[in-house]
DNA sequence: CCATTTATACTCTCCTTGAGCATAAGATGG
DNA sequence: CCATCTTATGCTCAAGGAGAGTATAAATGG
């Protein structure tokens, strides 16, 4: 509206920032979902953006790729943050943290590197509803919920913030969605129950389980769980994270994995099968307790079409 | 995974950039969606980003609202890309802009700006399908992306081609996605039928109608677009584009303009009222040709509710 | 051979969705 | 006043999909 279109992004005085990406790297390694981290499990991997490369996304994977010596399979943008100078000396550069979501193998990282393996359950253990509820849902966070909402100043807002929590965390016999990954993570920050969040406002609420990590890293995972969850049950994605063969259980517990709920076993196959997005290897898995299941793989002719018409996947509610 | 976890985002030199804000900004009138344009409707708005702001979103609030005089409803993160000197200096600083989808009403925007409104399907006219598929699809795109497709090295290639076409923009009897806009808009760029592409490979297609956009603009608004009509499936986002009261079919219209395609009026009521997001107030509408319709408003408490566990709009598929 | 475990084939019911029919309530023109 | 047009609004119906359960097959380890 004030600017001139001729020249749209002619560089301002005093806006110059430093371009950061950071990357939640996923893989799911026989029904775990895992993160790569970096500093002992406290950190996303991150690093400068440099202009050498044509675009963001090309720049992710070469960065990715040099590290792990591996190529990135399916890979997302998430989201944009923007942090005043994060070392906490207001004069320090700005800087705008971009950042993405990526598929790959746990195998596929190479060895002698920094980078490592963590489960994503480790950061966020009340996310993980294959076994029903999480003990610590009802044990401890129900609890201190309640009297943050009980801290609310008026009886009005006291029943609005409550009712928030029933809704995001599936509690009094609410259902369960396990998409609200994001907003149940700022939720518990509002509550001050996170440690990133820094404040003590609520002494008797100090901390809910889960790892923390530096930074608002544990937000940023939180984006890319929840843009996974969603994006499995629309989009082909499980593929990236799946070995050449598998068999249809395999495929299941993949899911289950990411979306933190289980499913019904024969409805599964059944959507999976009327896709026509897999076929038969004609081998057999080895090495199985009971009778041994088909050999499976993905077809790639089926991928393109699906990638931009979509997939559904049967998440039961129960 | 190289960088140490202490100073994740110490500067590294070398990677300054320039961030800057683009904007999305929609209204409906009556029937028509808009979006803010500058330079005789041929940019976007945007403007540079400055550090006095606490997030990037409150950023754009407080530059829109300066521009526009009037406040933001619902504002949603789109996507950041990086550009390479856009001026063609390659030596120029880098810019990443990030962009946001806004919604609004027309007669919000105050007088004395250099903002007006444009019609969005001045730049995609082969997006508006409510008086079934433009004419300029069957006659114009559908040919020149054939000519494309035909044009791949190998036969395999010209099917991929020309499946990609058919499924994108529901041609050979496909279903028309109304959500695959910026799909569509890639595959145009792809087969050189945008100007903005700016190359000449393919002699015989020189542009498809839609007016074109400065720089990545169009792309950006394909963006919006997009994700506006995938959100307003799931999410009561329609709201921030009505007026306090509306009738039925009025809200019916918006929702139309906005996915480009007509809704089955009785099921659209029945969807509409079961979710209780509407209550009438009582009055009805003045001004009518036929019978008269109630009047509604929302239910702004349901609101907090849905927009968190969502809705449902049916969007027919004749 | 039996218990256990997993694979795989069917069935059944309920709910949603798309679609059509019918009627009501106004305006307009003869 | 009536015929007709237009929009509003109520109701029904059929097909398909989703969730859940039953039954049987094929392996393993005692």
């Amino acid at each position: 509206m004030a600017r001139s279109p001729q020249k749209p992004s002619a560089p301002a005085s005093g806006n110059a920032v430093t371009a950061d990406l950071v990357a939640v790297l996923v893989a799911v390694t026989d029904g775990s979902p895992k993160i790569v981290t970096i500093a002992g499990g406290s950190a996303l991997p991150s690093g400068p953006f440099e202009f050498t490369h044509r675009s963001l996304q090309t720049a992710l994977r070469a960065w990715v790729e040099a590290q792990t010596g591996h190529p990135l399979g399916y890979v997302e943008q998430l989201y944009t943050f923007a942090d005043r100078g994060r070392s906490g000396d207001a004069k320090s550069p700005h800087s705008v943290s971009i950042s993405y979501l990526g598929l790959t193998r746990e195998d596929r990282v190479g060895e002698g590197f920094e980078a490592h393996w963590s489960g994503w359950y480790d950061y966020f253990p009340w996310e993980d509803h294959r076994a029903g509820a999480p003990a610590c849902l009802a044990k401890v966070i129900a609890p201190k919920l309640k009297s943050w909402a009980k801290a609310a100043s008026s009886p009005t807002l006291q029943r609005e913030r409550w009712q928030r929590c029933t809704i995001t965390f599936g509690l009094d016999d609410r259902d369960w969605n396990e998409e609200l990954v994001l907003q149940r993570y700022e939720l518990l920050w509002e509550a001050s129950l996170i440690p990133e969040a820094g404040r003590a406002h609520n002494r008797d609420a100090p901390a809910v389980p889960g790892k923390p990590m530096t930074a608002d890293h544990r937000r940023i995972l939180a984006t890319g769980i929840a843009r996974l969850r969603a994006k499995i049950k629309y989009r082909p994605v499980v593929f990236e994270l799946m070995p050449a063969e598998f068999t249809l259980l395999q495929l299941q517990r993949s899911v289950e994995a990411l979306a933190g709920r289980l499913v019904h076993k024969q409805n599964f196959r059944r959507l999976i099968e009327q896709q026509e997005l897999v076929e038969e290897t004609g081998a057999m898995a080895a090495d199985t307790v009971g009778r041994p299941a088909k050999l499976f793989r993905f077809r790639h002719a089926v991928l393109a079409e699906r990638a931009v018409a979509g997939t559904k996947l049967p998440l039961s509610r129960t």
